[in-house]
DNA sequence: AAAATTAGACTAACCATTTAGTTTAATTTT
DNA sequence: AAAATTAAACTAAATGGTTAGTCTAATTTT
C-alpha cells in the first residue's frame, strides 16, 4: 500500500472530524498531508467519496474493538462493556465528532454502516441474560432504558465543551473516575435492584 | 419592526439548523424568505453575523421559557422540570440541531452565551433542597447525576436517526411516553430512595 | 421624509476537479 | 546486463463553477 494513501486517510479524518465535510477543504488536507492535492484524486474519485472512505475506515476500525467480557456474574460482565465503552469514547475523539455530523450528513453513508451499534447489541444481550438468570430486574422496555445509559455515557463526549465547567476545575482524569462511578451506580440501580 | 428582517431570521435558523453553517447558503436563505439578498446584507453585516442573530434569539427564546413547577413535593418538581425539559427538546428539533453544531463552530459564539443551561440549574437547585429536607439521597457529585439524567434524554433527540431503529415500529408519540415513564423511573432511582 | 425593500447585474475570492505531465521502481525484452 | 516498457505514485498549474458580498437606482412602506 502506498504511503500517501494512509496518510490522506488520517489527515482527512481530523479535518472532518473538527470542521466537518462542509467546512473542510482538500487544499488544507492536501498540505497538511504533505502532498499534492491531485494525489487525493488519484486515489479517491472526490470529495464525497474520501468522506465515505474515511468514515468506513473509522466505523470498521470501531466495530472491530472486541468487546469479551471475563466477568464471573451478569453485573460484572454489563459493567465491563458500559467502561468499555466509556474508554473507547474518551480515546476516541474523532469518533464521537464523526458520529454527530454523520448522523445529519448523507442518511446513505450512514445507514450503509453496518457497525454503528456493536455497544447497543452487546449490553442488551447482557441484560436479557441477566433477566433470564434472574440477576437483573424486568423492565417494560429495555431497549429504553439501554439507549437512555449509552446516550447519558455518550453526551459528556459528545458535548464536553459545554458541559465541562459544571465539574469545576479539576482534571480530565479526575472526571472520567467521577463519571465512572456514577455510570456504574446508574447500572446498578437501573438494571438491577 | 420590519417583516423582513424577521422572515429572514425564521428562514436562516431552519437552514442553519439542517444544514450547518458552512453548508448555509445566502442565496438559498434570501429565496426561501422571498427577499432580495441585498436586504439580508442591508439587516446584516455578514453571514457570520447572521448566524450569531440566529442563535442569540434561539438561545433568548430557549431561556424565556418559563419552568415554575407547581408541585407539592421536591419529587414532583423535579419530575415536572425535566418532563418540561423532554418536550421542550420535543418541540424545538431546531434547538438540538443548532446546540449540536455550535458546540463545535466558533467557540465564542457559543461562550458568549449566558442561557445555555437553565434546565442543569434548575434541577440542580430543586435537587439541593431535595437533599435539605431530607427527600433526596445524597450523591457525592450532583452534578455528574444531573448531566447525565439531561444527557440520556437529550441524547435520544440528538441521535434520533440512529437510535430510532431500537423502538421498533410504533408511533413517534409512544416512543415519547415510553421514554417519558424511563426517565421518572431513571430521577426515581438515582436521585431518591 | 426616512426606513425598508426590490431588481439584478457584478466581482473577487474560493475551491473542487481536471489536465497534462514527471518520477520511481519494478518487469520485460533484447 | 543494458535497453525498453509498464504501471503506479505523484506533481504543478489551469479550469470553471460556486458563493459571499457589493453597487446602483428605483420603488414601496411607515
Amino acid at each position: 500500500m502506498s504511503h500517501g494513501r494512509e496518510k490522506i486517510l488520517q489527515t482527512s479524518l481530523q479535518e472532518f472530524a473538527e470542521k466537518g465535510y462542509d467546512g473542510s477543504r482538500i487544499d488544507y488536507i492536501a498540505k497538511s498531508a504533505g502532498v499534492n492535492k491531485a494525489l487525493i484524486y488519484y486515489h479517491f474519485k472526490s470529495k464525497e467519496e474520501l468522506y465515505t472512505a474515511v468514515i468506513n475506515d473509522l466505523f470498521e476500525k470501531a466495530a472491530s474493538v472486541s468487546i469479551t467480557p471475563t466477568g464471573t456474574s451478569v453485573r460484572d460482565n454489563l459493567l465491563q462493556i458500559m467502561e468499555h465503552f466509556m474508554h473507547f469514547l474518551h480515546e476516541n475523539p474523532f469518533f464521537v465528532k464523526i458520529m454527530d455530523q454523520c448522523v445529519k450528513h448523507s442518511r446513505d453513508i450512514f445507514n450503509n454502516l453496518h457497525h454503528q451499534n456493536i455497544f447497543f447489541e452487546r449490553v442488551m444481550s447482557m441484560y436479557l441474560l441477566g433477566v433470564q438468570n434472574g440477576e437483573c430486574r424486568k423492565v417494560d422496555h429495555p431497549e429504553d432504558f439501554i439507549v437512555s445509559l449509552l446516550g447519558a455515557v455518550y453526551f459528556y463526549f459528545s458535548h464536553h465543551k459545554a458541559i465541562r465547567k459544571f465539574y469545576g476545575d479539576i482534571s480530565e482524569e479526575e472526571v472520567i473516575s467521577i463519571r465512572k462511578r456514577t455510570m456504574k451506580d446508574m447500572v446498578s440501580r437501573l438494571l438491577f435492584s
